[in-house]
DNA sequence: GGGGCCGATCAATCATAGCT
DNA sequence: CAGCTATGATTGATCGGCCC
């Protein structure tokens, strides 16, 4: 697909693009969270990112637009009326947050001005 | 089974190619940055507007581009060369001498 | 010291666009 | 038209910082 013209024309650009630099190796730790499968040899990697249900999710975004934080208490409560961690709840509302925030951002922006509107 | 999905409020999914000039513009910054191809806020919000699309978007290009380079290194790598060539723009560290280093065509 | 939040990012996946 | 790859978006979860 490309002229085979351009590969030993320049070297130095060439090994630059080579280079494995820092941010190609970072790797993320699996998921400690997720429940250990319940033998659970501790060490396992379990890292599967969770699959909320359509219920959980419903329950939560019905939360959600009670409470934008949730407390230690009622995250407790939430958590085990779900099935999920705290943590998996607490990482949700996090998440979910910043969604919101996005979305306000977008539709801010698109209200800005340019835009006779469609 | 269960995986009830309700992919049926995805529908926002729409997805849309951007132009090949956005993809121009996105690919020679990535390759120009190759380093560190993280643009910071402000040189999304420039890139935002040069292609024609939104912040998040391109955010979500450049997460896409560095995760599949990254998992593939050698697919890219005609890619790579061919923008590294065609932009000649040392992006070690960026910044180095003085100032008025600029180059993005301003007429 | 620890826990929660934020902002950015990762990584896997979804669903579609587009080519062969 | 089927089959496969390329690509934009979504999202549970991680990383580093910051604050209390």
């Amino acid at each position: 697909r490309l002229p085979p013209q351009c590969k030993e024309k320049d070297q130095e650009h060439a090994e630059e693009t080579s280079k494995t630099f820092d941010w190609m190796k970072v790797k993320r730790n699996p998921p400690k969270t997720a429940v250990l499968s319940e033998f659970g040899v501790p060490g396992q990697p379990n890292a599967i990112r969770t699959n909320f249900t359509t219920k959980q999710l419903t329950e939560l975004e019905k939360e959600f637009h009670f409470n934008k934080y949730l407390t230690r208490a009622r995250r407790v409560e939430v958590a085990a009326s779900l099935e999920l961690n705290e943590t998996q709840v607490k990482i949700w509302f996090q998440n979910r947050r910043m969604k919101q925030k996005k979305r306000e951002k977008l539709g801010c922006v698109l209200a800005g001005s340019t835009a006779p509107e469609k | 089974v269960m995986i009830l999905r309700s992919r049926f409020l995805d529908a926002r999914r729409k997805r849309r190619n951007f132009n090949k000039q956005a993809t121009e513009i996105l690919n020679e910054y990535f390759y120009s940055h190759l380093s560190n191809p993280y643009p910071s806020e402000e040189a999304k919000e420039e890139l935002a507007k040069k292609c024609g699309i939104t912040v998040s978007q391109v955010s979500n290009w450049f997460g896409n581009k560095r995760i599949r380079y990254k998992k593939n290194i050698g697919k890219f790598q005609e890619e790579a060369n061919m923008y590294a060539a065609r932009t000649a723009v040392n992006a070690t560290s960026v910044s180095a001498h003085g100032s008025q280093a600029n180059s993005p065509s301003t007429p």
